[in-house]
DNA sequence: GTGAAAGCGCTAACAT
DNA sequence: ATGTTAGCGCTTTCAC
C-alpha cells in the first residue's frame, strides 16, 4: 500500500517542503535544524519510505550502475573474477547489471547498447572481442570502461590482465625443462588473452628449436568438443607428449576426453598444462599444473580502477594493469628427463 | 557529443512533436503516417539516438529490471543456475541486477532494500534465508519473487527447487545398498535445501535401523574448513565408511582434504556422495557419485515463472516447481557387498 | 495522423 | 534554516 509513497507525501506529513526532506535524504544535515531533522527521519522510518532511485537518477544523471559483460559466467575463472567485482561494488554502494555474452561478439555489441541506454556510469568487459567501432560508441557516450583479461591495440583503452605472453612462455619452458620435445597447443584467435598465451608459448618453442606447428585450432570457444579429433591426430601421428590447453576449464575437458574416450593416462601418455588455476584444478583427476592469475584481485582492482576513471573524468586517464602470472607445479606434467641440475 | 540527445531534439530535427517520435519509438506505427515514420526513423538512426530508459521507467513504472541475489556465484551450482537465468533474461529483453550475498542474511536484507528502491519488477533469490519480515516487505512493495533451491513454510511464496528430501533419501539408499553401515553426513541448518537433504538422508538411515547420529555440523557454510577435524574424528572413532557431503562443491573439498591431508583414499577408506552434479565432478580426482539436479533449467524456469507472476498480477498466483533429482553413479562409493541380486 | 500540456519523483538554483 | 520554482526525458491523456 505504501508502495507509492513519495517525497511529497513525507513533506506533507512533516509539514515542510520537499527540499527539506530531500536534504535529509542526501545527508545535508547541516542545512536542517536538528528538530526538523529528527521529525522528518521519524516519519521516513514510520512510513518505511524509500526514495525512488529512478527519479533521482533522472535528475542527477548519476545512476550508481555499472555494467558487467561476462563471456561465460559458468567458467570458474569468470565467476571468480565476478565475485571480486561484486564484493567491491557492494562495498561502494554500486549496483551491477550483468549479462552473459556466451562469447558472441554480436550479442556483446547489443548488450553494450542496452547498458548505455540504461545509463551505466561505467562498464567492465570480461573478454569481449572489442572492435574499433565499439570503442568509438563508448567514447562518444562518454562511458569509461575497462577490459578484463583482454587487451587491445587501441590506445587509451584501459585493461586489467595478466601478462599472457609471459604465462605462455612459462608453460613452454616448463615442458622443455621436463624433457618434452614434441609439444602441442590449442590455438584460439578469438580471445586476445589466448592469442598472447599462444604467442609466448610458440615463440619459446621456436627459440628452443622445437617444432611449433603442432597446433589444434578452435574457432568457437564454446564448442570445445571440436578439438578432440585434431588432438587425437596430433597424439597418434606427431607423437606429441605435451599439450598446452589455454585454460584450466578446457584442460579439464581434455583430461576427461583423454581418460574416458582415448583411455590414455595423464601425464604418462600426455602431459597437460592449463591456465587460471581455477579452484577445482587442484582436485582434478590429475591435479593440474597451471599458470596462476589472481582472479579475485583482478575483478576487485578492475572495479577500483573504473571508479577512478569515473571520478577523475576531467583527466581522461587510462588504466593499464598487468599482473605477473606464476606457474603452479602439480601432477599433470611428466618429467621425461631433467635438464636442470 | 550526442550523449545528450533527447526525444525533443529528434522531434525538432524531424519537424514533428515529441509525441509522434514517442509513437515511433514504442512501435505504435499505425498511428503515424508512413512518410513521417520513415523520416523519423532515418533521423533516429543518423543521430544514433537511444531513448533514456530511466526517463521512460519513471514515467511508465516499468523498469524491465529483475533483481538476482546469489549466495555464492563462485559455487558452480549457482553459476550454472545464473546462466540459465541470464540467457532467458536476454531473450525476453530484461536486464538483471545481481548481487553476491556470501550467504549473509543481514546483507541479503540490505540487498532486498536496494533492489526494491531500484524498482525491480521481480526478484530471484538463489538461497536466501528468507525471514518472515522480508516476505512482508516484499509483499508490501508488491514485488513478485521466486526462491531458487530454497523452500519456506510461508504460504504464497513461490519457489523452484529439486525434491531435496528425496535426494537425500537416494543418497542414503545407495550407501546402504552398497553395504555401508556406519554412515556420516554433513549437517547445515542455514540452508533449507541442506536441511531437507539431511532429513531425507537421516530418516532413511533410521528406517534401516542404522545409526543416524554420525553428523558433522557446519555453522557457516562459507567456512568449510571447519568441518575437517570433526570428520577426522568420525572416521577414526566411529569407523564411518561413507559420508554424504551435502553438495559437490563441498564434497570436492572433502576429497582434497582426505587425499592430501589424511592420506586416505576415496572410496577405499571413505565413500563420498555429493549433490548438484556440477560440471567438474565428473573430472574430480575420484569421479564423484552425486545427486543431479537440472541447474540450468531451474534458472530458466524460475525466470519464466517470475515473468508469469509479473504479468498476471491481478491473480496473485504462486509457482511451486519441484524437480525430481536423480542419483548419478560414478566412482566415489565403494561396493562393500551387494545386497541386490 | 498529429500536437499541447501535464506529470512521473526527485534535486538544485535561487530566493528569503 | 527553509521554501519556490524549474526541469531531468520520457509517455499519455485529450483535443484537434
Amino acid at each position: 500500500m505504501n508502495k507509492n509513497i513519495t517525497i511529497g507525501e513525507i513533506a506533507r506529513l512533516a509539514g515542510v517542503s520537499k527540499t527539506t526532506v530531500s536534504r535529509v535524504l542526501s545527508g545535508k544535515t547541516n542545512l536542517v535544524k536538528d528538530e526538523t531533522l529528527e521529525n522528518i527521519s521519524k516519519i521516513i522510518k514510520e512510513q518505511n519510505y524509500k526514495p525512488s532511485i529512478i527519479a533521482r537518477s533522472l535528475r542527477t544523471k548519476k545512476t550508481k550502475l555499472i555494467g558487467l559483460i561476462i563471456a561465460d559466467i559458468e567458467n570458474p575463472f569468470y565467476s571468480r573474477v565476478a565475485k571480486g567485482i561484486l564484493d567491491e561494488a557492494e562495498k561502494l554502494n554500486y549496483t551491477i547489471i550483468i549479462s552473459n555474452s556466451n562469447h558472441s561478439t554480436s550479442l556483446e555489441k547489443k548488450l553494450l547498447d542496452t547498458f548505455i541506454n540504461r545509463q551505466v556510469e561505467g562498464l567492465l568487459l570480461a573478454t569481449i572481442k572489442l572492435e574499433e567501432n565499439m570503442v568509438r560508441i563508448l567514447q562518444k557516450a562518454g562511458i569509461p570502461f575497462i577490459l578484463i583479461d583482454t587487451k587491445t591495440d587501441i590506445e587509451s583503452v584501459s585493461y586489467v590482465t595478466s601478462d599472457n605472453y609471459y604465462g605462455g612462455k612459462l608453460a613452454a619452458e616448463y615442458f622443455i625443462q621436463n624433457g618434452h620435445r614434441n609439444i602441442g597447443y590449442l590455438r584460439c584467435d578469438k580471445l586476445s588473452s589466448f592469442r598472447e598465451r599462444m604467442l609466448g608459448f610458440k615463440k619459446t618453442l621456436q627459440q628452443n628449436s622445437l617444432n611449433h606447428d603442432y597446433e589444434v585450432s578452435l574457432e568457437e570457444i564454446t564448442c570445445i568438443g571440436k578439438i578432440f579429433s585434431d588432438l587425437k591426430t596430433l597424439i597418434r601421428d606427431e607423437k606429441i607428449t605435451a599439450f598446452f590447453a589455454g585454460n584450466d576449464y578446457i584442460a579439464i575437458q581434455v583430461l576427461k576426453y583423454l581418460t574416458n574416450e582415448l583411455k590414455l593416462t595423464v601425464p604418462e601418455d600426455l602431459s597437460l598444462i592449463g591456465y587460471d588455476n581455477i579452484s577445482i584444478s587442484s582436485a582434478a583427476m590429475v591435479p593440474l599444473t597451471t599458470i596462476m592469475q589472481p582472479k579475485y584481485s583482478m575483478g576487485k582492482i578492475a572495479f577500483e580502477q573504473l571508479m577512478q576513471l569515473i571520478n577523475d573524468n576531467q583527466i581522461k586517464g587510462t588504466a593499464k594493469i598487468v599482473f605477473k602470472p606464476e606457474l603452479l607445479e602439480r601432477k599433470s606434467v611428466k618429467k621425461i628427463n631433467c635438464n636442470k641440475g
